[in-house]
DNA sequence: AATAACGACAACCGCCATCAC
DNA sequence: AGTGATGGCGGTTGTCGTTAT
């Protein structure tokens, strides 16, 4: 087998006129390239004619496949939780080989990566099976998980539909640069293309698309109303949001004496921000959320825990950063928020 | 150091549903 | 109603890095 596909790449290599002989050939960084560009010229869902027109030589189906799978900008690479693989497996038992929607309770990871998880939990546990005569350990207990979502919002790219955020604060660095890379700011070009993307993915964007977009930003650090990087600047965030939005109230503006870290709107019902579930800010005043949004994150388990949290009075003051209870804070570099069924995080 | 085995996951295939014509 | 194009989905296999021998 492997003497074949050496062969067979030979001769795709020595005669790039042949069709390709390979059953199976990964991407190149140049390929990547490619696509990115003719999906910017010609959008992400005619993939016929961004396979055809790129010059590649992938089919339309693989074009879509290498998109959906590997390149779109909100997929999630980091590896999961425990606790995400048993909720795998719970989902699997309830659902059977229903990838999709099972992948639909886990935002920014796509069907094919949870089939791949759930088939090497099998087949660990099938090899295991067979060196051990059987095990004691007794069943899992069930989890409490958020039910999953309606029938509609279920899909491979499910985040879409999800509302979610992730703060970090901003005298804290994250090592995740994702998301934020002042080294190769996005062009005005970009950010344009990646707006078209998702609308044509979704008519309606929803503002935690628009703003992980626009978050990506290069950081102005001469604008900010609060001397630190634009990305914290409440006013910002507010003409981002009107810019984008083209109308609508200011859904920051309670917040106009604190330093927004980074915000993220539930969802947009006719053009207009109703909710902003989960905003993270540096502030001094008291407990920024509303009892709709607190509501929300108890649901999702998210807990608020305040740096300077008064464990005596109960008062939240200043400082406060939201993350999951079974997540870990490391002050010195990070927040983490580990992947909720319903609350993926964004790596700002 | 060389090789085999394993594990993760990327890539592809075939089938099917939907839509436009 | 028939047909072709397109894309979604689940199943399968190839590739490659890591670990064990």
């Amino acid at each position: 087998m492997e003497m074949q596909y050496l062969i067979q790449s030979n001769l795709s290599a020595a005669c790039p006129a042949l069709p390709a002989l390979r059953t199976k050939s990964p991407w190149t960084a140049e390929e990547d390239e490619i696509l990115m560009a003719s999906i910017t010229k010609h959008g992400a869902n005619k993939w016929d004619e961004v396979a055809r027109k790129s010059g590649l030589r992938r089919g339309g189906k693989s074009c879509r496949l290498r998109w959906k799978n590997q390149l779109h900008p909100r997929l999630k690479k980091d590896p999961l939780t425990v606790e995400e693989k048993d909720y795998i497996v719970q989902l699997h038992k309830q659902y059977g080989s229903k990838w999709s929607l099972i992948a639909s309770h886990f935002p920014g990871r796509t069907d094919n990566a949870i089939k791949n998880i759930r088939n090497s939990l099998t087949k660990r546990k099938q090899r295991a099976a067979g060196k051990i005569v059987h095990s004691a350990a007794p069943p899992s207990p069930p989890l409490h998980l958020p039910p999953p979502p309606p029938p509609e919002t279920c899909g491979a790219m499910a985040w879409r539909e999800l509302p979610s955020i992730q703060h970090m604060s901003p005298k804290r660095t994250t090592n995740n640069d994702k998301f934020i890379s002042p080294s190769s700011p996005l062009e005005d070009e970009d950010v344009e293309f990646w707006i078209n993307s998702l609308m044509q993915d979704d008519p309606v964007p929803s503002m935690e698309d628009l703003l992980s977009e626009a978050i990506r930003q290069p950081v102005d650090s001469t604008t900010s109303a609060a001397g630190g990087a634009q990305l914290y600047d409440v006013d910002y965030w507010n003409s981002l949001i009107r810019e984008l939005m083209d109308e609508g109230p200011e859904p920051l503006s309670q917040f106009a004496d604190s330093d927004i870290v980074a915000a993220g709107a539930h969802e947009m019902i006719s053009g207009e921000v109703v909710a902003s579930p989960f905003m993270a800010v540096l502030s001094d005043q008291s407990f920024p959320y509303d009892d709709m949004d607190y509501e929300v994150m108890q649901q999702n388990s998210i807990t608020n825990w305040p740096a300077d949290y008064d464990f005596d009075d109960g008062e939240l003051q200043q400082n406060f950063f939201p993350f999951s209870p079974s997540s870990t804070v490391d002050l010195d570099h990070r927040v983490e928020m580990p992947c909720d069924s319903l609350w993926g995080g964004l790596d700002f």
